[in-house]
DNA sequence: AGCTTCGCCTGCTTGC
DNA sequence: TGCAAGCAGGCGAAGC
């Protein structure tokens, strides 16, 4: 699942292969692919990337003269840059979903197994305002996260997850993040508005410990070299219910909460 | 408005 | 062995 340090490490992957290029020509299997509100793929044509970063778990592409694309990746979207009529030696052709020639004879392709991905073309966006997206923890200050977890009866694994109060964060992440925090994933929001300092800089610490390893590969997700991330045998609780806690030996658990599996340190986590 | 649940979608895993 | 059910989850919509 592409969260920050995934859709970091595509970004960077992606952007020598893209600045620079004009799109030549587009191709889209089905409609459903864009979220509501967007431009379609040729309102793209003739104009060239200028540049290409990340803004929470979304690719952000920036175009001259005007116009920028916001892709979401949901669980298993995969953007790649190929040279044009040539086959991907690691994504399927039956989930290709999009085609953007580009000038040099190459073509961005944007495969998605799951279908949960979404493009957004626009000329202008309020990220806030017509995405939902907040400032992910690099961005965002002590001050901030304190003020949007006071007064909040949502479990912090909840409001982790919530685009807008910190985007980037997703469920691997949130839980590694709640484990180095020592704090237990349903405490209310209200009760770790103090911690705010302490989730901060873990969430910060681990995600940059995920970029360093070309981030965390479960199934789907691969580097554009076609390697995988490496994070993933560093995870603390994310996959290891059952096994011993790294810190005190404690059986991990594992329980739903808010519809996604949750892991933690009974002992730790408090 | 805040919080929770549901549905989308496919492929792998589990169980009978 | 084979097939159906279960499970995974980002995110928007719907329900309470």
């Amino acid at each position: 699942m592409p969260e920050l340090p995934e859709v970091e490490t595509i970004a960077r992957g992606l952007k020598p292969l893209l600045e620079g290029r004009q799109v030549r020509r587009t191709w889209l299997r089905h409609a459903t692919l864009y979220r509501t509100g967007s431009q379609r793929l040729p309102h793209l044509v003739g104009r060239r990337f200028a540049w290409v970063g990340r803004k929470g778990k979304n690719v952000l592409f920036r175009f001259k003269p005007a116009g920028l694309m916001i892709l979401n990746l949901g669980m298993t979207g995969s953007p790649v840059v190929v040279k044009a009529d040539e086959d991907h030696g690691i994504h399927h052709a039956k989930h290709l979903h999009a085609r953007i020639g580009l000038s040099g004879g190459y073509e961005l392709r944007y495969y998605d197994p799951r279908r949960f991905g979404h493009f957004y073309i626009a000329d202008d966006v309020d990220f806030r305002s017509d995405l939902n997206i907040g400032p992910d923890p690099f961005e965002a200050d002590v001050a901030y996260l304190q003020a949007n977890l006071s007064g909040r009866s949502a479990p912090i694994k909840a409001l982790l997850l919530d685009q807008r109060v910190l985007s980037g964060i997703g469920n691997i992440y949130a839980d590694e993040t709640l484990f180095w925090s020592e704090i237990d994933p349903r405490t209310p929001g209200d009760k770790v508005a103090g911690k705010s300092a302490r989730v901060l800089q873990h969430a910060r610490d681990v995600l940059t410990r995920a970029i360093d390893h070309g981030g965390s590969t479960l199934r789907d997700y691969r580097q554009q070299d076609g390697k995988p991330g490496m994070f993933q045998i560093h995870h603390a609780v994310y996959g290891r219910e059952g096994e011993a806690c790294i810190e005190c030996g404690t059986e991990l658990e594992k329980i739903t909460l808010g519809g996604r599996g949750t892991h933690f340190c009974p002992n730790c986590q408090r």
